[in-house]
DNA sequence: CCTATTGTTTGTCGATCGACAAAGAATAGG
DNA sequence: CCTATTCTTTGTCGATCGACAAACAATAGG
């Protein structure tokens, strides 16, 4: 543990790296624009985070374990599933709308036309895409199970109608829609599931 | 007219530029890239197109009155509403997910995450995802004047709802959940629109 | 057939891309 | 205090970016 103490904050930089990706893009944001985001310059940049891909993979890790958790812990907080799901719609449009930061999900905008070059980030975030598209067919699944969804219910086709709205709702965020708008579409949008609950 | 004649099909090179620039973008497709996909020189594709951007320009509004144009077909159509809408998104799902072919919508992932330096296009993509959120609503509103919707439904609310469906699915066609799960899902998004008709 | 016009070929331009080498500076452990 | 270790500064590397200049080739109109 010798050696010269870092002088910049490291967890900072990561978050101003973040909040750059989130707005540009992978490949949006090149290492001049993260020298002067960061202010500091490109060699320390590669001594604390080895790359541009290292520092962008540390950067979307550090948006799904904060801002972008949100999905998770909806689906996961102990309320029937129609309260659920609603929370996890509220909960992106005010996050994908927040002023004073990025619009939309950086999961959904970071990394959506790369060169062939960068396809494997675009596919890292891809993978990320369907987990969560998996996690909400999982939670109506296990609604079905405890007797709060239909037998008859479709719970993939149902799961799969929520991530689309969710990430359709990134991109509407990103297009300028206001929040109020978004949260209006909110009630017509949990109708199939009422619909689905016994 | 006098001059040497092009020796090139400009159509079949446009189309293939909308091929490359629907797959990785604008910024994703280099001069190269064009250059290799189109099988001419760089200084050919500046002579017969002008610059990259305005390339990328055309090429999309080849899309938009190409294949793109099915959300407006689908619109005007003569059905009632809920047949109407639920044409676009059976037809956007067969587009987004058609094998041999680019996934997803040109106009959703071609400049979603650009450089500082193309913002301009970006907008220019935006205004055209905002156009067509418009147009959603205008179809409902128009339906809600000829008595197919209820007085007291919520037709903005309701065409950001189907806006937002619709440009999610070109994300989860991204990801390569399949056509036949993104059609299954068409059936409980179509219920809001079912409840607010008279 | 001549000439003005346009397309094609070839080569290259300055800027920017991500990435690092080398040398100096600051700490901790011995 | 000395030394091994780590960070910071400065400068630059080869590759690629979009874009064009110049020379040559092929047509249409007169």
């Amino acid at each position: 543990m010798a050696g010269r103490p870092r002088e910049f904050d490291r967890a900072l930089a990561l978050a101003k790296a973040r909040d750059a990706f989130w707005t540009r893009g992978y490949e949006g944001v090149s290492m001049a624009d993260l020298v002067a985001a960061l202010g500091i310059a490109s060699a320390r940049i590669y001594a604390a985070f080895g790359s541009k891909e290292q520092l962008f993979r540390e950067a979307v890790e550090l948006y799904e374990t904060g801002e972008g958790a949100f999905a998770v812990h909806a689906l996961a907080a102990s309320l029937n599933v129609r309260d659920a799901v609603a929370r996890m719609l509220e909960e992106a449009v005010l996050l994908y709308t927040r002023s004073g930061q990025p619009q939309g999900c950086m999961v959904v905008t970071a990394a959506t036309n790369t060169s062939a070059e960068n396809a494997g980030i675009a596919d890292w975030l891809a993978q990320h895409r369907r987990a969560r598209t998996q996690a909400v067919i999982e939670r109506l699944r296990a609604a079905q199970l405890a007797g709060e969804l239909k037998g008859e219910a479709d719970v993939q086709a149902l799961g799969d109608y929520y991530a689309a709205l969710l990430h359709g709702l990134s991109v509407q965020a990103r297009d300028g829609i206001p929040a109020e708008r978004l949260l209006a579409l909110i009630a017509p949008a949990m109708a199939p599931l009422a619909l689905a609950m016994v």
